[in-house]
DNA sequence: TTATAAAGTTAGAGTATCCTAACATTAAAA
DNA sequence: TTTTAATGTTAGGATACTCTAACTTTATAA
């Protein structure tokens, strides 16, 4: 049984690693905001519990093992997350902090009844993917607003990261998922774009947002 | 802010304080399965937050501040216990292990949610008073159904202790709360009773099952 | 009332998690 | 290629919570 401490990395790992499969133990630290020793004597502690690959001066890698605790961790927080959205009447910008705690709890049932409840959902609140009980998780090909051209009519799928100012920021713009926006044109020298969606016509979003914000 | 283990310590000595509202090192020792030595250093510095009055060779009390403080992860557990059953569809018997850990959760609007989506219960799924905002908590004068006498009629209203073992043993013979029982007889030397309620005519209970069931 | 048992306390040590300071390795730049 | 910057590692220490062993105080009983 890991540690909520261990969890903790364990998921700050697999979310780092996305897309190479690994991370270094700076990027962990920055993530965690825990300092780098700390970071690199844990990480020796999880190599021994065989949960992941550690060499001297090496990029960091989950095991398989490693890989399945973290998506479990991960698939708790995801449907806390649904659980509290469509369950007991939250908004999708104040369900993280709590979901944060909820993960850490030892109880199949718990989160078992939780998925029956909601009808095994696919994805959380924001368009994540919850793994499913073996750690699988699917993830489908979004594209980034920000890659999109002016002209296209596109569905917002997900968003890139949950934090409540963000979040805030889409309620204050009716901005939610599977609002359809219509690129009318896009900046070439800030890439901002401006869109149009629902009653609003004109619409000017950043470049940071349109990153943030997937499609398809 | 109190550490889940400090949080654990306040609600052991409420629970053992309830009448004479003092209880003692040793008590809290076996109540938490925690050596004396590490009660008696974790009350000194409870005392230090004044949570706890401390005196050496003295029972110990809680403060009203203390009082309070356990009280709300009091009023966290029940209500999480009355949640699960009322709106997740869970036995009275599966709750206590999962309510344990959600307790400790640090998000006020999480509880008040439950709180709102229970319509403010009084008791929780064992009978038990659940406290108000303020830590109050209405104490009912329910009398021990071993303390009652052979031909009256009484309603189960509480259990004392919420084991997972006597749970399901009342749940075998369909004793649940709200079950009006009558007493049929008393047998003098072994202090068990034959009762009559719902199809049942003649069930023999124990002493111990007796003196663990309150009604009123 | 003194001897003994029970409860309470102190001292010292262990594990988990974190830190800072100093040193080592790798990667980047000159 | 050598220097420098960034990253990674080791060493040693701090805090929270736990323990055992030994000692003190209080309560019980002879």
């Amino acid at each position: 049984m890991n540690s909520l401490t261990e969890e903790n990395y364990l998921k700050a790992l697999f979310n780092l690693s996305g897309g190479k499969g690994e991370a270094t133990v700076n990027e962990l630290s920055r993530q965690l905001g825990i300092k780098m020793p700390t970071v690199n004597s844990m990480m020796k502690k999880l190599a021994e519990k065989k949960l992941v690959l550690y060499q001297s001066y090496k990029p960091l890698k989950l095991t398989d093992k490693g890989r399945k605790e973290a998506a479990m961790v991960i698939r708790k927080h995801r449907l806390t997350e649904m659980f509290l959205v469509e369950k007991m009447g939250f908004g999708w910008d104040e369900v993280h902090q709590i979901a944060e705690q909820v993960e850490h709890i030892h109880a199949p049932v718990f989160f078992e009844k939780m998925d029956l409840l909601l009808g095994f959902p696919k994805v959380d609140p924001h368009g994540s993917p919850i793994p499913d009980k073996n750690g699988k998780m699917d993830w489908v090909n979004y594209r980034k607003l920000s890659d999109c051209n002016a002209g296209e009519a596109v569905i917002l799928a997900a968003v890139t990261h949950s934090s409540d100012e963000f979040l805030k920021f889409l309620n204050s713009r009716d901005l939610g998922l599977g609002v359809k926006v219509k690129i009318k044109s896009v900046e070439i020298f800030d890439g901002s774009m401006i869109v149009s969606y629902g009653k609003r016509n004109a619409e000017a979003l950043s470049k940071m947002v349109c990153e943030n914000l997937l499609v398809h």
